[in-house]
DNA sequence: ATAACACATCAACCATTTTTGATGGGGATA
DNA sequence: TATCCCCATCAAAAATGGTTGATGTGTTAT
C-alpha cells in the first residue's frame, strides 16, 4: 500500500502513531518472543495494569496485536502482517517513485 | 538496529512519531518526487506556512529530511536512508527472534 | 453464594503536540 | 538604503495523548 489517498494517509498515520510510544514498543518487543498475558507484561515492564491495558488497546485498535481469552487471562500476540505492512509503507516512502507514479504525477 | 536497549526504544519511538502525522506523511510523499521548497508545499497542501515550517522541523530533527538554502528559498529533500532504517525497525519487530536472541532471552 | 483474581473501562488530571497569527531575520531587488 | 520576498521562530490557544486510581465485568475457586 502506498500512501496515495487521504484515507491511506490517515491509516498510515494511525499505524505509525501506534509505534510512537516507548511503552508500546517495549510491549511489541516482548511479544516477539511469543504470546504473553497482561500479567506477564505488568511484571516485566513494571507498569500499572491500567496503563498496559490502555496501550494494548491502542495496539489492538491499530491491528498490531491480537488478543485471545483463556479463562481469566487475556493473551496478546503480535500481528506480523501489520508490522510487515508498516515496514513496506516506510520502504515505499523512502523509495523512488515508479515510472507509472511519475507519469500520473504526484497527488 | 533492533530495539534492544532503552535508548534504542527512545530513538525508535521518536522516528515513528515523526511519521505519525498526516501532514508530515503528505510532505514526505511529495518529496518522493524530488526536492521542494516550502512555498511549493504550502501551495500543494494548502497549509499555513508556519504550520509547514513546524512539521518540516520535526522531520528534520528526526533526520528524515535534509534542507538546503538557495537564495531566499529553502529546499527540502527526503533522506532515504532514514526511511530505510525505519522500515528495518518495523520489519525486525514483526520478525521471529534469531536463535541468538532467543538464547539470551528477551530483555 | 461469596470471595478472589485478571483484566477492561472510566473520569480526572497532567503533559505533550499541533495550530494560529504575529514578529523577525536573511537574502534579493531596486 | 528601502522594500519586498521566503521562511523560521515565538507565544498563546486548542487539541491530542498518557497516567493514575477507582470502579465494573467476567471467570475461577471455595
Amino acid at each position: 500500500m502506498a500512501v496515495r489517498t487521504h484515507t491511506d494517509t490517515r491509516r498510515a498515520a494511525r499505524l505509525f502513531h501506534a509505534l510512537s510510544d516507548q511503552t508500546r514498543l517495549s510491549i511489541l518487543h516482548r511479544l516477539r518472543f511469543g504470546e504473553r498475558c497482561v500479567c506477564d507484561l505488568t511484571d516485566a515492564l513494571e507498569a500499572a495494569q491500567s496503563r498496559l491495558s490502555f496501550h494494548l488497546k491502542v495496539l489492538k485498535d491499530a491491528g498490531l496485536v491480537v488478543d485471545r481469552r483463556e479463562g481469566r487471562w487475556m493473551y496478546y500476540t503480535l500481528n506480523a502482517e501489520a508490522l510487515a505492512e508498516i515496514a513496506e509503507l516506510a520502504e515505499t516512502l523512502g523509495s523512488e517513485p515508479s515510472a507509472a507514479e511519475r507519469r500520473t504525477g504526484c497527488c
